[in-house]
DNA sequence: TTCTGAAATGTAACCATTTACATAAAAAAC
DNA sequence: GTTTTTTATGTAAATGGTTACATTTCAGAA
């Protein structure tokens, strides 16, 4: 069942029936219902193939994700296939893991197939070393390329994030503010957007006059998933003398973690030990007392991604960076001010 | 850049360089060097819509979800993709909530996307009227057909599950043996696999005759990532009269609620309250205690699930349904025998 | 009625592959 | 050194759409 069986049942020329089904030029509304009817009769879907390859084009976008396991990347991705969805697009979604050559596999995996853009969703792919992100600036020289929660000057290369810096700059100010001073930062993603939070955290002691202990920076290399770990990790900490009232969690899992903690050396929440997450996910409500985090706002930050990305597919100029504030929402286990 | 500049380039026609692309019938070694070391210097690749059209695949495999961004749904696709990336399969993630409309419209337009076969993630896809499910077996006419923890019985139609019914029996005869006789039975979904689950619960009384209390089946009917709403739903039924001490839960989400609520109202778990989830997610350690849960090897149903899909495309004859048994994990929230 | 221009429709080229079949080249058999 | 068989390669016809351009149709003007 082709294109030419239709228009031999509808009585008309193939390029009829293709102008009835795009809606491209006009038609007359008689030969329309029609070739409508032949159509609505037969079951006739216009073949996806042969459509991609005259159009160069099958109207998917791909999706680049370390994880989408990640409870936080999930929701991004759930944000951004609705957007692409409603948009008309077709979504391919590709886990690759945090490994360069993974990472690059899955990039060319995706051109291969012809997707007319892609997205990378979180921060991890961009790589420390500069000239390791080349598979990026290479991407982007064949489709447009936009990223989520990552921060990279490239032409054709558009970036829609939260300014991380800022909201973790905001959240320990407010920690030093009310009070306490040894904030141990817990991070376990050298992604770019965990350092950035990083050089928040380092600003706001900066710009208060307070020295940094080096010892309250600690990354925690252990599973994404491991909430007990994190405790142990913390209960190692302590044992090696590190002390600390506050916890500064590059994610809601270590703040789960650091809660734990606290629970298992009997400390009261938030007046012994206070807890920032990030991301505001399930996690802080699943906790007990539930964590304040900083909330990044991803479904407005995925719709504007997407948004970016059709617009940019249709010619039309586009801003390269779209930056939008963190926003710290307090919960049960801070007492900030 | 095509086959044809491939071709010229190399001295040889186009057949010739399809054949060492495809790797399928024989090339002399020294043709194929000359043609591959041709695709090499010009970075060609094939056309996957040209591809497409000629082979009517373009290995692609169409993934149905509710909501993606759902832990265990979520984790799911993780591991279906992963499957399917290793198969050499592309993914095309569709998520379609849980009404019937846009399920049929969400397959249709994979239908469309000419997928090579389509996953259904979840117990979401099979309606409670068996006539609306006629958008299964008519989808299952044109491709197979997988469904993640979902029994539907139709040609075409591979099924990969976990016994709920016999799990979620044997988790409430544990509770019964402990002691415990009034376990509410909370679920948040009417689908397929919720109501077996609510089987099995029902089944384990009838076993040991003891009468079932209607008023124990609560069916909770906010949102799924609601914990303090379910905290507040299971605080109105105290306040209704209804008595309980364990709390029998469809998913960990519903379970974490539970824990919440125990804590709200000052009551020790597993003491005065025990707990049981489902799913044996990331919920389970956020919670403090610990829940206990029934895990239901979601790993090994993907791959399963994947190597099912896979051995079916290539024209292996494959069972119909592969079931596996649920693993009742003991954490901190029962004090079972 | 004829002319003009716009609207509707048709023809045929093009998109980039795969592959059945034909043919040429090489190897094996005699 | 032929003939036969096997292996390697080429030719050309699919695959099923889109669309530039050519042609027809038809309404309104002269």
């Amino acid at each position: 069942m082709n294109i030419y069986d239709i228009s031999k049942q509808a009585g008309v020329s193939i390029a009829t029936v293709s102008r009835v089904l795009n809606g491209s030029s006009s038609v007359k509304p008689k030969t329309r219902k029609k070739v409508l009817d032949v159509i609505e009769k037969c079951g006739y879907t216009p073949n996806a193939f042969a459509r991609g390859l005259g159009l160069d084009s099958m109207n998917s976008i791909g999706i680049l994700c370390a994880d989408c396991s990640d409870i936080y990347l999930a929701k991004a991705v759930y944000y951004i296939e609705g957007n692409l969805r409603e948009g008309g697009y077709n979504c391919i979604l590709r886990c690759c893991g945090y490994d360069l050559p993974n990472k690059q596999r899955a990039v060319n995996l995706l051109l291969a197939q012809r997707v007319d853009a892609l997205i990378m969703v979180g921060s991890s792919f961009i790589e420390a070393n500069p000239e390791d992100n080349k598979y990026i600036s290479d991407a982007a020289a064949q489709v447009p390329v936009l990223m989520l929660n990552a921060d990279f000057d490239c032409p054709n290369v558009f970036c829609t994030m939260c300014d991380d810096f800022k909201a973790t700059l905001e959240a320990t100010l407010a920690l030093l503010h009310s009070g306490i001073e040894d904030i141990l930062y817990l991070y376990n993603s050298r992604s770019h957007s965990g350092l950035k939070k990083l050089s928040g955290y380092q600003a706001a002691f900066t710009s208060k006059d307070i020295p940094i202990n080096k010892q309250l920076i600690q990354f925690y290399q252990g599973s994404r998933e491991d909430i007990p770990g994190v405790c142990r990790f913390l209960n190692e900490l302590k044992d090696q003398g590190i002390t600390f009232h506050a916890v500064l969690a590059s994610d809601d899992m270590l703040a789960a973690g650091a809660v734990k903690y606290a629970k298992s050396q009997g400390l009261t929440i938030p007046d012994e030990l206070s807890v920032i997450g990030f991301n505001n996910s399930l996690l802080t409500e699943c906790s007990e007392p539930a964590i304040t985090s900083i909330d990044n706002h991803l479904e407005t930050l995925c719709s504007q991604l997407v948004k970016i990305c059709i617009s940019t597919l249709n010619g039309e100029e586009m801003p390269q960076k779209t930056i939008f504030s963190g926003e710290l929402i307090q919960k049960a286990t801070t007492n900030l001010k």
